[in-house]
DNA sequence: GCTGCGCATGGAAACGATTACATCGGTCAT
DNA sequence: ATGACCGATGTAATCGTTTCCATGCGCAGC
């Protein structure tokens, strides 16, 4: 592969020059600009971004980690997090961790060996050493969605608790009165934020949350099945289930048809974050929506903040409710 | 950050003995390595990978530029390629090519100009310059599922003509007669192959595939809505619809569903690809199911072969049937 | 006719690693 | 005792860029 030497050689100027019409600097005659330009189409040279990243200590590309690929909300977030920074002359690098604390760690690592310009990252929950240290080291970052308490770093995220209020409402008026909840990871920020306001919600319309109404999820499919398995073990099972995120709400309803109950006959279903294919299930899913384009933009756009030396905050967009049949008929979702 | 030169001053050697260690080659005094070990923990040593590659000219790092991040086909298919290229101690990058010729093309002059060891692609259907020239560079490259003709590149891939065959059986079987396809973008090799498949597998069936039962489609949702409105306003619309992929399927429901049709009732309907919400849809939907998990292994497999020297081959695997509900009732879908 | 200046360009030192080759004791065979 | 060899380590070139500084040249001001 031809390196910037053959453009100099081949132009009949010196590296040096080339590097100038390279990088748009000031200073070179339009006609030599032209004889390097040609130079480098005849050659079709390609600068290497390994040499070009070590010399200027700067790679223009931005990590982002995120909790689980198989996730909708999280690969729709990627894309709008790769379409902003793209469109600011980035490239993005994706780490999936898979919610494991561990594997979270290691593309942390591997994305700052890379030399990655920032780090934009949804945290798995659980004390993460790599990114305590990436964050005293003074790395470029931004949370996205999750968060770690006790690190001074930039968040954008929605705030769902308006929603949660909202669902609860509404399952109240449908006549609902023993709701539970499946939630994330015991220390994850976001699920402890909407079992928050799901137990205080429901104190508003004078319900109680038992313990045994609290499902033990870990944001992942199976966790939803298991969940909804000791639910109904229960002599009095609960009439709705709130689902913090919509792969525990898919195994909520695997387990539901594997066990013959119908929903929202049976049992009522919600769940956090909305996904296209909720309008299709049978039936139709209530769901909390969170602007996951938006998210992604203003993400990015703090993160090149920081990386360009300026200084970012964090932001707060809202979530909304989408009811539909799943937690049963109202004059909203009749027709 | 510190470099390679702290580390041996620390530990009062040249920076070759620590490279020496780091690299694990023999020769070094085990008391030697152990100060240079302590020394790199001390400091929190990271070699810089981008010198390291600069040097050693490899990065292990595999570049897979997939469709569409939005089809849970293709996320399965990256979670599965990151997982086996993680255990063998490779790195991925990924890039989106959202079916567009441009952004895959750029995508892969990205990954080529980050010097990737090796690239995955399912190609976008259409001419692609970038890939052309990396072929013909010699770039270690592998195609996975879909392919580009012409060029010599070993594919890993499932061949879903016996599940064609199969699906329109199946629906023979339920009294259909008025089949229609919607396919991929019109140069895409998996869609001409599984039009092909259904086309010859209705000729057996004594039935005709008329031009305007030909959905023109382009793995996207947005096209199987169009498609599916372009059906109904026909005279004579179809009464069982095969959508190529799963996104284009997802279209046609939300388009029946606007338009008050019910499925099966009104019109049938099956996928190729299946996904686990298929299972939950109103009716479950009949699809046709890869090896998604396996295609991603064996995909890196090749590759890797191809990057460290060895030679590799094409593999096909194979795709089933998965009778579902929404094709109407048979005695396999009763219960 | 100098001096000084600005403009276009070139030479060479970084960046942080790997690695071929040199060096330097020490051991062993002759 | 001498030289060959070996094992452990160091020196320095190298990968492909960017960028600081030097250079040469033409021209304006005196």
């Amino acid at each position: 592969m031809a390196g910037i030497k053959d453009v100099a050689a081949r132009a009949g100027v010196s590296v040096a020059t080339v590097s100038r019409v390279l990088n748009d600097h000031s200073g070179v005659r339009e006609e030599t600009r032209a004889r390097v330009l040609t130079a480098v189409s005849e050659l079709s040279y390609r600068p290497n971004t390994l040499a070009r990243s070590l010399r200027t200590d700067q790679t223009r590309t931005l990590g982002l980690v995120i909790s689980d690929v198989l996730n909708p909300f999280f690969t729709e977030l990627a894309r709008a997090v790769e379409d902003a920074a793209r469109s600011k002359g980035y490239s993005v690098i994706i780490g999936n961790a898979d919610e494991q604390l561990a594997l979270q760690d290691h593309h942390v690592r591997t994305l700052l060996d890379r030399r990655i310009d920032g780090l934009l990252v949804s945290p798995a929950s659980g004390d993460s050493v790599a990114l305590r240290e990436a964050a005293l080291l003074g790395i470029p970052m931004v949370f996205v969605d999750r968060w770690i308490e006790g690190l001074d770093v930039p968040l954008v995220r929605a705030d769902g608790q308006p929603a949660v209020r909202d669902l609860v409402a509404h399952l109240y008026a449908l006549g609902h009165r023993r709701l539970a909840i499946i939630t994330g990871p015991v220390a994850s920020t976001t699920s402890n934020e909407r079992v928050h306001a799901f137990r205080s919600a429901l104190r508003e319309h004078g319900l109680p949350l038992p313990d045994a109404f609290i499902g033990q999820g870990d944001f992942q499919t199976a966790s939803g099945r298991r969940a909804t398995e000791r639910f109904f073990a229960l002599p009095e099972p609960p009439d709705a289930i709130f689902a913090t995120d919509n792969l525990m709400a898919l195994g909520v309803m695997e387990q539901l048809r594997t066990r013959g109950l119908r929903v929202p006959a049976d049992v009522s279903l919600a769940a956090f974050d909305d996904i296209p294919w909720f309008l299709h299930t049978d039936p139709p899913i209530t769901a909390i929506a969170q602007p996951t384009q938006e998210l992604g933009h203003r993400a990015v756009a703090a993160l090149t903040d920081l990386v360009e030396g300026r200084s970012a905050g964090s932001v707060t967009l809202s979530a909304h409710l989408i009811a539909r049949r799943s937690c049963g008929e109202d004059e909203r979702t009749r027709r």
